[in-house]
DNA sequence: CAGGATCCCGCTAGATACTG
DNA sequence: CAGTATCTAGCGGGATCCTG
């Protein structure tokens, strides 16, 4: 029938869309930086531990895994070191182990992590400039339609 | 006990970092764009509907439910209308519904919904010029550990 | 100190069916 | 046409315990 084989070919059509969307790169980097934890760690290790005042001057600097730990307070080993592996792995950081006993692990930017975490800067800003505005808009909204 | 105690704090500390990161405006949009549908159906209202091409021209044009839901083809109606209604709360679109037999719905973007576009532009030029490098350093990583 | 391994729960996206 | 309502499965993420 032509109704069974126009579904297929929304269905498939879905799909084509959907791998594109995989394959995407602006959608990749999306991915990652809409991770909580991302763009927190960039911010540690990039040197502005004050995220809200964008002033302060990039002064990048090694942590070991405790101090970010300590930094980021609300996150779990498990995602810290997740969050690290994968960022290690896409070459924004670089992880640097010294057989002290106990081990010293070190994590560094990269440049790109650099220039990714300049990146968050854009976008920080667009979100001190117009937050405020949404935030009104979404109280005059819900105060409309109580 | 000392130890009872020092543990309340942390959790303090955490709860308060983690009501701090809620009200962070970077947070905020982040959670906001970080969203899959929100950035297509920015695109989908602001005219580039090839996200690849950077190069395409602004043209911000109304749409209908259905072109939108067309056009984005791995969207259910649900995440459709949701993902509507919340830009519209935030002020981002305009939600426009003429009475006619059917119903006839259009959705515009406001000046602020098109300056957030603009904003996923520099996004999409970060993506286009460093995530093949991203995608290689992964490659490579994963060649070295296999 | 810096993680690995497990269990488990909440939330949310998606499918389906119905409506003004 | 443009939604609303409901149900469910899957999985991301936290908590907890353990190790080199």
């Amino acid at each position: 029938m032509t109704t069974t084989k126009a579904a297929q070919k929304r269905d498939q059509a879905k799909a084509e869309y959907n791998a594109f969307l995989a394959a995407c790169p602006s959608r990749q980097l999306l991915d990652r930086i809409s991770d909580k934890w991302v763009v927190l760690i960039l911010c540690a290790l990039g040197g502005d531990n004050s995220p809200t005042q964008p002033g302060t001057a990039d002064a990048p600097k090694a942590m070991r895994y405790s101090e970010i730990s300590r930094l980021l307070a609300g996150v779990s080993q498990k995602m810290l070191t997740q969050t690290l592996r994968s960022l290690e792995r896409d070459g924004l950081l670089t992880r640097t182990a010294t057989p002290t006993v106990p081990v010293t692990v070190s994590y560094e930017l990269t440049d790109l992590g650099l220039s990714l975490h300049h990146m968050t800067r854009g976008l920080r800003n667009w979100a001190q400039t117009h937050m405020d505005e949404v935030l009104t808009n979404r109280e005059n909204h819900d105060a409309r339609t109580t």
